[in-house]
This record gives C-alpha cells, sequence and structure tokens, in this order.
RNA sequence: GGAGGGGUGGCCGAGCGGUCAAUGGCAGCAGACUGUAAAUCUGCCGGGUUUUACCCUACGUUGGUUCAAAUCCAACCCCCUCCA
C-alpha cells in the first residue's frame, strides 16, 4: 500500500538538473512531489522524444479564472517554456455533475452552451501565457466531459472502481477532515478522487500525460491518479503540488473589497488588475515576483533589497511585468503610466473608470456613477468623512457639484473621471 | 420514530417582551500618520429621504397573543446531539 506520506519529497533538499524543476524550484513553485528524482530524470531529456507532457485541471464553472489560478497556469507557462508539453484539462464534465463541494446551496447546473462559453472564454486568457496549436510542445486545451460523460456505471466499476480501497479513501485528508469534523459528504463527492484520478489515467493513455499539478490540496487526488496509472496500465506517473500562496498577513490572496481578482479583462479592468499588483504588501514583494513575472531571478534580487519607500519600484515593476503577461505589454505599460500621472503627479491617467454625464451632477451621483459606493448613503459617508474629493479637494458638501473635465475621488486609491455624454 | 439543543446583519457570535437596525470580534470603507506598504489610533459599517429627525426592510417560514415581538405561543422547514 502507498499512502501518501511515502510520496513526500523534501523539494528543498535536492538539487534538480532539468531546467523545469530547477525553475519550478527557485521560484517558489514546489511543495510536494512524486518521486522528485525520477521526475528530474525524466524532464532532463528534453527535446524531441524525451519532452514531457503534464496537465493541470480547472474549473469552468464561471467565464473567467481568477489570481487564485494563476499559480498553476504559471507552472504550465515555465513547462512549456522548459520545452516540455502543457495539457489544460477543462472540468467540464464534472461542473456538468455540480460540484457539490460547495456550501449548501445547491449549485446551480451549467447548460452544455455555458460550459462550453465559459471554456471559450478562458481559452482566451491561457494563450496570453501558454502557445497552443499541433507542435510537439504546443498546449492543447481537452474537456474530461469527453470521456467522463461516456462512462459505463458497471464496467467502470469493475475497471477502475476495484482498484480504489474505501479504508484508503477514508484516510484522505478531503475525506478525512470531513468525517471527523462530522459534516456530510455526499457520495458523489466521495467518488470525486476517484473521477480525477481516472482522468489522469486517461490523458496518460491520449496524449503519454505522465505529470499532474496542482495545488496542495489536489494532493490526495493527484496522488490516487498515479497510484491508477500504476495498476491499471502499469505506468509510472508523477505529480507536483505547489503551496498554498498566502499573503504575508496570512491572509489567501487574491480576495479584494470587489471579490476575486479575475484574470480576464471583462471582469476586471486592466487598470485594477495593475493596481492589485500594486498594493501588493511589501513582505511579499519578492515572492510574487518570482511566481508572477518571467524576471530573471537576479534582476528580482535586486528589486527584492530594496526597502523603505524604495520598494515601491519594485512593486511597480511587479505590477507592470505581471499584467503584461495576463493582459499584454501595451495595457501593463497604460495602466503603469495612469498610475504615474495619478498617484506621483496628481493628475488623471486615460485608464481611469469614467461616468458620463450631460449636465453637471451631484458628487454623490457621481460617486455612485463610477461605482465607488453602492447606495447614496454610502456616497454621503465618504463625502462627510472626507473620503471624496473634486480634483483633488474635499467635495465639503454633498451638494456640491462635479462637471466632465473632473476628477472625481473616493479615498486615495479610487480614481474616476467625469466626462460628457 | 423518541428526547434535547439550535437557526440573528458578509462571517463568527451576543440579545430572549418596549430603551433593538440589534453588544462584541473578524472582514470592509474613510480619516490621521506614511511610501498607493505594514502596524497603530479615530470614525463609519441594511436601504431611503427634506439627516441632531423621520420612513422602509430585516433576526429560518407562516400564522397568532400583545398597545408593543428577534424576544411569548402554534404549525411547518432545516441543522446538530443523544437514544431507538
Amino acid at each position: 500500500m502507498t499512502s501518501a506520506e511515502s510520496h513526500r519529497k523534501a523539494g528543498s533538499a535536492m538539487t534538480y538538473s532539468s531546467d523545469f524543476l530547477r525553475r519550478l524550484e527557485t521560484r517558489g513553485f514546489i511543495h510536494q512531489v512524486t518521486d522528485a528524482a525520477a521526475l528530474d530524470g525524466a524532464a532532463s531529456q528534453s527535446g524531441s522524444g524525451g519532452a514531457i507532457t503534464a496537465y493541470v485541471g480547472f474549473d469552468c464553472t464561471a467565464p473567467s479564472l481568477h489570481i487564485g489560478n494563476l499559480v498553476s497556469i504559471m507552472m504550465l507557462r515555465h513547462l512549456q517554456q522548459s520545452g516540455h508539453k502543457p495539457i489544460v484539462l477543462m472540468g467540464g464534465g464534472t461542473t456538468k455533475i455540480g460540484d457539490p463541494s460547495g456550501k449548501d446551496d445547491a449549485r446551480k447546473l451549467l447548460s452544455d452552451e455555458q460550459i462550453n462559453a465559459n471554456m471559450a472564454s478562458i481559452r482566451r486568457i491561457f494563450e496570453r501565457f501558454l502557445t497552443f496549436g499541433d507542435g510537439p510542445t504546443d498546449a492543447v486545451m481537452v474537456n474530461n466531459d469527453e470521456w467522463l460523460s461516456q462512462l459505463m456505471y458497471i464496467p467502470f466499476l469493475r475497471d477502475v472502481g476495484r482498484h480504489f480501497s474505501i479504508n484508503r479513501m477514508l484516510s484522505f485528508d478531503s475525506v478525512r477532515l470531513r468525517l471527523e469534523r462530522e459534516q456530510p459528504l455526499s457520495f458523489l463527492e466521495f467518488n470525486y478522487m476517484i473521477f480525477q484520478a481516472y482522468d489522469y489515467l486517461e490523458l496518460g493513455r491520449r496524449f503519454g500525460c505522465t505529470l499532474q499539478m496542482g495545488g496542495s490540496d489536489q494532493w490526495g487526488n493527484i496522488v490516487n491518479g498515479t497510484d491508477l496509472i500504476r495498476r491499471i496500465d502499469g505506468k509510472e506517473a508523477f505529480g507536483l503540488t505547489t503551496p498554498l500562496i498566502t499573503r504575508s498577513d496570512g491572509a489567501k490572496m487574491g480576495k479584494t473589497a470587489q471579490g476575486a481578482v479575475w484574470l480576464h479583462e471583462d471582469q476586471l479592468p486592466h487598470f485594477d488588475y495593475w493596481q492589485f499588483w500594486r498594493n501588493t504588501h511589501d513582505a511579499d514583494v519578492g515572492k510574487f515576483l518570482r511566481l508572477f513575472t518571467d524576471l530573471p531571478l537576479d534582476e528580482i534580487a535586486r528589486l527584492e533589497a530594496l526597502e523603505g519607500a524604495e520598494i515601491n519600484t519594485a512593486k511597480a515593476v511587479l505590477a507592470t511585468e505581471a499584467t503584461a503577461l495576463c493582459r499584454g505589454r501595451d495595457a501593463a505599460v497604460a495602466a503603469a503610466q495612469t498610475a504615474r500621472t495619478t498617484f506621483a503627479e496628481g493628475g488623471a491617467g486615460e485608464e481611469l473608470p469614467q461616468f458620463s454625464v450631460s449636465a453637471p451632477v451631484s458628487i454623490v451621483d457621481a460617486l455612485i456613477g463610477l461605482g465607488f459606493a453602492a447606495s447614496k448613503n454610502e456616497a454621503r459617508k465618504l463625502v462627510a468623512q472626507g473620503g471624496a474629493r473634486i480634483d483633488g479637494e474635499a467635495a465639503g458638501s454633498e451638494a456640491a457639484l462635479v462637471s466632465p473635465g473632473q476628477k472625481v475621488s473616493a479615498g486615495k486609491k479610487r480614481h474616476g473621471m467625469i466626462v460628457a455624454a
């Protein structure tokens, strides 16, 4: 019996010879690896025939991914840049079933059209980070609905189910923690690890995929896949997980007041995306530069060493580089320029949100129009507390009027322009 | 099926007939200090308006008692614990 523990290897304890693993290691991507030495050996034989194929699975319940997915995406990017082949697996099959792991609200089932639309939308994000195509190291995107929806219950149980022991399934964190806390766990959820293991087996057969990567919470599922492949096909497959990326203050990264930090520009403007990175805590700058940019390590070391107000330079670089990867260089440069004129010079950059009016409106309406306040009450409070500014001056009264051409600010970070309709 | 406990604002969690839009903590927003950082201090933190005030909506759901209910009663729904 292979327990999860026996696979664990302290990644930092070994020096990798493959470009791929060395990259991941030095940039802080590796948490756990199954049989690190063997994987390193396989990854070392890059070039035609020797390249490895690896995959990461993504949910497709929404038309966009968020910052929380970015670590995995960057891993696929490094994989490809190291001469290997990335597979992006969309969870179309599992989305169809409806993942019950969320809380009590029964998750609404998505139609095939919605799932396909989400996949198409998500694909555009990946195209920024990966090169898709038919070549040996080109990325491919597949949907696990292709095989999961074709499964026959009895044959599946006989072929795959027999390799899973309940005893062992119960020992996995995902299950054990639920049971210990006496939280309900449906049979459907209980089956999840089997489906995911089967995904891996299927990708191994179809694409010769021998590595699955994912977040640290995926360790159990990944190991199940490697075991299943060994048992059924008698082949060796690997797993690699990333650490949970937290901010220095312990908070899970990626949440803002408005919600998730989306990668797709339809859900979060370029400027706001740039600002998210610009507002990184001092203590996280180096870590984020390594994880979320392509900058060389010596350059990062130099930036990370900056202290006091100087580190703001590093934050601007982080913001621009991270934005360039996800949104394109032009968008990143424009956002950086807007930030400079807005914050450093007190002016108004072109990327700021705009609110069109045909006649002067009250500061309260302007704040709501720009999305800085959710209600008139909130806008009034902003004015009363001195957080609302017109062209940099406190609004003073909620009756104050603003006209096209003026800049309206809420607090120190949110700025917008009033424009003529 | 039986016995008991519980469902309160984004989350946690008090309140248990009027003084409750509801203590406190977390999260969030704003101000001060700064570096568009952290920490700290201060204020705000359901919605609306003609804003020292008033109105509306809210304490699982639906009814009821009462001048007055988050608070009492009834039924129902859901969750938890123990017993079968």
